[in-house]
DNA sequence: CGGACAAGCTGA
DNA sequence: CAGCTTGTCCGG
């Protein structure tokens, strides 16, 4: 160190006297991501008097002094014994109750898992406000489990194929008389749903992440994605509701995957691992112990009624066929599903209602990011403000709906809502002749039919898993209309009549689209018959190169995507050894381990 | 991540 | 070679 020069005086530096020091070590993940070490501090004497030194845990979130500022971290192990030669600093404040050490251990298996960061999975695991104090674990009242459910909650992973009118609420109620357990749902709406309905079933109910502290204190937790995260201790079993669908899955990196944290986390805790869903992902069938389905023709009397509708031969061109134009005039609340996928979308003025059009050839512009308009035609970019009134507000337009609603609304001779993601959800509460994209399935309570106008956009799509989410998108609908004994009707238009995810829908068994996907893919070595990633961003060249290096038996098969790299081998252990062994680019880097889109 | 410091570039 | 930018290293 060097004596400060004469006349300046010396900053105020931290006291280094032994006894100011109580000696006991901890160990800090800072929050930052660009920081993958843990470091050692020393906790301050004085707190052994106040009490805070007895709040030190594994998981607690404190500040630190770090290389010149301070940061938020966790702790990740208390009473280490430290390097002799370092000089620790002390602990600058103890902030709030952390995730417990079983979740840190995970977040470290899912930094791995996805090619993550570790203070990613912390956060997610972490209270949004600070909590000085987790309340004693509370006992749930013991009911009597019902041992019809035995089998559901057997040790291990269990598959539950429910019928499309069952959303699992059963499974989840029979968690809950069981211990305090952790339940996943896909959506918010879900969510509500699930709480009130265990509520009323007399159950104390966390909701995640906004009741950190109660689910830290064993109340029984219900979340969404982020809920694999809830700080439950040692719950008695996880429950993944509608376990195919794709809200588990985080699209910003890293891209995790609820379902799979859920059962790691129910795996390495020894306790049952519940998930159901009425369109079975494959992934999800694989990895359970046992699969349970409904008796045959209980699944099928769940189903509503499926028209299928040829449009190769249907009396007049176009979407709007006269099953569909009769079936409009008769029910009373239709949904009406087209999506416009990889057709050009179009932007208005919000203000003026102006076509957005490209300054230099006149075409019509779209919006790539926040603030740039881009002409599909000449590439010409310009700010996003209309040319006609000045207004930043611009709206999509998807012509093919646009159109469609409008015969509709004159075949059918009454009123067509249009739903996009504007529409205020008290328009979509009553009855009525809605027209939307796949979301609208999502957001209608329930209708008495729903149709595919043109179904063949969903078999179409180039990917893996196409056949899963079209099925799954008819089981939506399902659930949506209800049984065939309520009158429920689907009506798919298609010019693939014999498809098996047709065919799957018309005999309500979702069986078949699982057997025929199961040989399909695993022939071609594809998820979950072998692991992918997909690799992008402007480092990604520079990534494959180094990946290449480090993968000298070439077990990995490489395919170049566009600008994008598909990296394949035979499992996640093999596929993930080697990608987290090589050094990262500087540029920006996107790793997607199991995408969904491929 | 962000500060420290080294190496590289530019213009007088 | 001062004054600036860019790159690399590293933290307790």
């Amino acid at each position: 160190m060097t004596d400060p020069l004469p006349g300046f005086e010396q900053p105020a530096a931290p006291p280094r006297v032994d006894s100011v020091f109580s000696g006991r070590v901890v160990r800090v993940q800072p929050d930052i991501t660009g920081v993958q070490r843990q470091f050692d501090y020393v906790v301050p004497a004085a707190w052994e008097d106040d009490g805070r030194a007895a709040k030190i845990a594994v998981g607690s979130l404190v500040r630190v002094d770090f290389h010149g500022r301070r940061t938020a971290g966790w702790i990740t192990d208390v009473d280490v014994t430290p390097d002799p030669s370092l000089e620790l600093r002390a602990l600058a404040k103890w902030s709030s109750v952390g995730p417990p050490q079983e979740l840190i251990a995970l977040g470290d298996w899912a930094a791995w898992r996805w090619a993550g960061r570790l203070p990613h999975f912390l956060r997610a695991a972490s209270p949004q406000r600070m909590v000085e104090e987790v309340a004693p674990r509370v006992e749930p009242p013991i009911a009597d489990a019902n041992p019809a459910m035995d089998a559901v909650f057997s040790p291990g992973v269990t598959h539950v194929r429910t019928t499309p009118n069952d959303s699992g609420l059963a499974v989840a109620i029979e968690a809950a008389v069981r211990g305090s357990a952790l339940i996943l749902v896909p959506t918010l709406h879900q969510r509500t749903e699930f709480s009130r309905a265990l509520r009323n079933q007399g159950f104390d109910v966390a909701g995640y992440p906004e009741q950190w502290a109660r689910s830290a204190s064993g109340v029984l937790t219900v979340g969404t994605r982020l809920g694999a995260w809830a700080p439950v201790p040692e719950p008695a079993s996880i429950v993944v509701i509608d376990e195919h669908d794709r809200a588990y899955k985080e699209e910003r990196t890293p891209a995790w995957n609820a379902r799979d944290v859920a059962i790691e986390r129910a795996r390495r805790g020894g306790v049952p691992c519940v998930l159901t869903s009425p369109s079975p992902s494959l992934e999800g069938l694989e990895t359970a112990d046992r699969r349970l389905s409904p008796e045959r023709s209980v699944e099928r009397e769940s189903w509503p009624v499926v028209d299928v509708v040829d449009l190769r031969t249907a009396d007049r061109p176009g979407l709007l066929t006269d099953a569909i134009v009769s079936l409009v005039r008769d029910s009373t609340t239709v949904a009406c599903i087209l999506n416009r996928k990889g057709r050009s979308r179009m932007l208005a003025c919000g203000n003026c209602d102006a076509l957005a059009t490209c300054d230099a050839c006149g075409v019509a512009v779209h919006q790539p990011d926040d603030t740039t308009l881009e002409c599909v035609s000449c590439g010409t970019t310009r700010p996003v403000v209309c040319s006609a009134c000045g207004a930043t507000k611009f709206k999509l337009i998807r012509p093919g709906i646009g159109r469609v609603a409008e015969d509709l609304r004159a075949l059918a001779k009454r009123d067509v809502i249009e739903v996009t993601a504007e529409t205020d959800a008290a328009d979509m509460s009553g009855e009525g002749l809605f027209i939307g994209t796949e979301a609208l399935l999502r957001r209608l309570p329930n209708a008495d039919a729903v149709v595919f106008l043109d179904f063949d956009q969903e078999l179409a799509v180039p990917r893996s898993r196409a056949a899963e989410d079209a099925f799954s998108m008819l089981a939506l609908a399902a659930r949506r209309v209800g049984p065939r004994s309520q009158g429920g009707r689907v009506v798919i238009q298609t010019r693939k009549p014999d498809d098996i995810v047709v065919q799957a829908a018309l005999h309500g068994d979702p069986k078949r689209v699982a057997e025929s996907q199961r040989d399909v893919r695993r022939v071609f070595g594809q998820p979950p018959y072998g692991a992918w990633a997909v690799v992008s961003g402007a480092g990604s060249a520079t990534f494959i190169e180094r990946l290449r290096a480090v993968d000298e038996s070439a077990s990995l098969r490489l395919a170049q995507l566009g600008d994008r790299w598909r990296i394949a081998a035979e499992s996640h252990t093999e596929l993930l050894e080697i990608i987290n062994a090589v050094d990262r680019p500087a540029e920006r880097l996107r790793i997607d381990v199991d995408p969904i889109d491929l």
